[in-house]
RNA sequence: ACUGUAAAUCGCUCUGCCGCCUUUUUCCCACCCCGCCAUCGCGGCGGGGUGAGAUCGGGAGGAAAGUCCGGACAACACAGAGCACCGUACCACCUAACGGGUGGGUCCUGGCACGAAGGUGCCAGGAACAGAGAGUGUCGCAGAAAAUUACCGCCCCGUAUGGGGCAAGGGUGAAAACGUGCGGUAAGAGCGCACGGCGUCCUGGCGUAAGUCGGGAAGCGGAUAAACCUUACGGGUUGAAAUGCCACGUACACCUUGUUUCCACGCCCCGGCGUGGUGGUGUGUUGCUCGCACAUCGGCCUCCGGGCCGGCAAGGGGGGUAGGCAGCGCAGAAUUUCGCUGUGAAGCGGAAUCCAGAUAAAUGGCAGAGGCGUGUAGCUUCCUUCGGGAAACGGCGCGUGACAGAAUCCGGCUUACAGAUUUACAGUGCUU
RNA sequence: GGCUCCGUAGCUUAAUGGAUAGAGCAUCUGACUACGGAUCAGAAGGUUAGAGGUUCGAGUCCUCUCGGAGUCA
């Protein structure tokens, strides 16, 4: 199931907000990660559906000044991710464990969709 | 042909695989509600709603940007008046409206032509272009003086250094009291005259008007209004994080201010109550003043000044939530196109079309082909001062751009922009 | 998506439209000291965020651009 829809994508402010407060982090070049576990009595569960990771996706604006930079970054991103997320989602299932995701880019300039996708795959293998 | 400037138009196309957003296209499945039929029961048909899926369509810009103006739309406010504040500023027109646009006028700058010259005409570009003759302020340094001025100077009288007249020449400055010439005079000066310049007032022609071409009168004492200001016109405030509804959730806990004076009339248990008026306090009315509206209540204590408690009005501060629906793309100041009217902005009429709606925010990723650009082998032709240069064809490589991403919607303005095309103007070269 | 405001030396700031933009701290050089600090003397450092305009003259007034900050249900 290569896809992205709606209920893959982290939207509740509040989630996010615990996210960045609680969560935990590493660094799997170009990006960062941020992730949190959510518990199964968590009412923001409900949203998920099927899936088994909602993500939410950041470029900084400090150092990508245009909207456009920043979107085709976004995109790039996404786009590794739906490509990739089949052996992440094995990892999880095999763990019964449902997790808010926050990738963060940390290039300084732009960087091609084949760094994207190296960096996308290196941050599930150190996924613990 | 090339280069530059200005204006206008465009600002990559196609195919495959995997994805994203969207819906009153259609279909299918599940659940819920209603009606009818059938009934022991299972059920069948029709309509509506919710959710998931499939399918057919649609899916960023000329600036989506900056948020500089103007509206639509919405909420709140509003008996009204004055002042303040803010904005606009040659005239007419266009427009829903505008600080936008179109046309015209005036002035300035540059070029060309004509003329002896003052100047006139044509072309191109520019202008926040009302008023400095309503008032106030300011004008550093220099200079005698920066707005009713006299340093050097010129002239007359006296002759010693004084008294008086003048503003031509010199000098300072960004700016020095209409310009040139002649007369005039002691010397001079719009003091007078000729020609010219400048506005003001009266007046005639043309023009809707700004204005312009004439005639007459009295004149000529700087600049600055993107200094205060004057005049005319306009402006209620806040903006989709507005606003309405649903769900979840919390704290009427705390602090501050106000809660009243006098007069008249009536009642009675004779110091209280009621009614009316007046002022005070607080709040609202964009700011201020007037005016208007609302609140100004009850209890207890008292040394009769007032104090305390509760309620009410308003403010401060704090706590909770931060999810959803509507607003929100809607047949309209809509888009495309044709015709007519108008110098033009634009208007009127006909035909066709319905054309993005996301919300930590969709419109993408990979591969291939074409076109375009660019680099470099090669080859052909032409020119040659034999160093080389130009053009066409073309294998291979690289890039596909620049500025930049809708967020309620329109009309403008401003700013950014690789490259392509067209038109106009200017310059250079070649040919005739 | 709006609204409000700010920008002067490395930092903190001053300047009524008037000459070459003035201070303090920091920096550098010299003096003092055995050395350092403190102190004294001197120096350097500004496209007044950028561009255009008004004016004789602009840090100041006006317009546009750039950068930054605050605020809202």
């Amino acid at each position: 199931m290569r896809t992205f829809s709606t209920n893959e994508r982290l939207k509740s402010r509040k989630l996010i907000g615990r996210l960045f407060r609680e969560g935990n982090s590493y660094i799997a070049y170009p990006l960062r990660v941020v992730w949190l576990p959510v518990q199964p009595d968590d009412p923001a569960l409900a949203t998920f559906g099927e899936a088994r990771a909602q993500l939410a996706i950041s470029v900084p604006r400090r150092t990508f000044k245009t909207a456009v930079q920043r979107n085709r970054l976004k995109r790039r991103i996404r786009e590794a991710y739906r490509l990739n997320k089949q052996l992440f989602y094995e990892k999880l299932t095999a763990a019964d464990q449902h997790i808010a995701l926050m990738l963060v880019l940390v290039a300084k300039e732009e960087v091609p969709y084949a760094t994207i996708e190296a960096g996308v795959q290196k941050m599930i293998r150190k996924f613990p």
